[in-house]
DNA sequence: GCATGTTATGTTATATTATAACAATCGTCA
DNA sequence: TGACGATTGTTATAATATAACATAACATGC
């Protein structure tokens, strides 16, 4: 997985690339990535930072689409079952997938400066977790694995700023 | 630290080591552990098993403390402060912090049978979280690590079940 | 003591996030 | 084509959390 979040970068390829990606794999599960499923998945896919329920619903409503919650809340349910988006529970947001052909949880880098998510699956961490529950005679199943900071970026922009004071 | 949540145990030690852990170091800190922050922490400590704020919410009104959300929010957000606490962000529930001298933020095994977390603080995951982060140029402030499955205890009674059926 | 500033609590209202429950519609395929 | 399962619509409400302002308690210097 290349980590292009915080980097410049062609955007509008990761878009495209990322539904493309969502409808072959739907068809080859035979699920139906329907329109406001397509729908959410570009809106979350809008940026890297990540997006909150009631923000897509808004940009839903506007677009002429059902706006009640539980529309947006099943689409999130399907995306997130296909493997297609994941959920940042320290800020209850929404982050598209870079890697949805298999299943896993990610591990995340948020910078609280630009507000943009990266994923990461680093072995390192996958590693040190099953030591970890191991030793503890613990069977991991699932996991939120979020790391809040700043960014390469963000801290090269405050390096420039600081000498000046 | 001993990981003692998913073992029997005597907890009324817990309890009573956390809340003279806390006033010890409230004192030492010139923080004030009023009564209502107090209770807070002994009901956060009542059992293992990570509670919401509105359950503690519900048990301050049985006992005659004042019951809006504001009070119990408070009290949460300075055990928090002092380190008292944790706040599982999977969960939406808080558990009482082993280590509450040295800040930190730690890692947490969260058993989804017996509904028990136990705060690690593993060095692998330490080291883990720090290598990812160094290899993308990511400073890190804070985490969520919270790791979600089966502990020993309940996987054991799970095997001894299964051979009857 | 007591005036004063700071910290803590009380109170009301509301924001934010998420789900329950049931009805209506759509797709598919025997 | 009709029957079943999946999807969406709709209304209501649950669950989690904070804003804003008033009051009370505490601490400290005078």
């Amino acid at each position: 997985m290349q980590a292009t979040a915080f980097s410049p970068h062609d955007h509008t390829r990761c878009i495209s690339t990322a539904i493309s990606n969502a409808q072959g794999l739907c068809a080859d599960r035979g699920a139906r990535l329907t329109p406001v499923r397509q729908r959410v998945l570009e809106l979350v896919w809008h940026s890297h930072q990540p997006i909150g329920a009631y923000e897509l619903l808004a940009t839903l409503a506007k677009e002429g689409f059902n706006s009640a919650p539980p529309t947006v809340y099943r689409a999130l349910e399907f995306l997130s079952e296909q493997g297609l988006l994941h959920k940042l529970e320290s800020i209850n947001a929404y982050v598209g997938c870079c890697n949805p052909d298999t299943p896993h949880q990610g591990h995340f880098l948020l910078c609280k400066v630009c507000n943009q998510a990266q994923e990461l699956d680093s072995q390192y961490i996958t590693l040190a977790l099953q030591i970890s529950a191991e030793q503890h005679g613990f069977e991991i199943q699932s996991h939120t694995i979020e790391m809040i900071g700043t960014c390469q970026g963000c801290l090269d922009k405050s390096k420039v700023v600081e000498p000046h004071l």
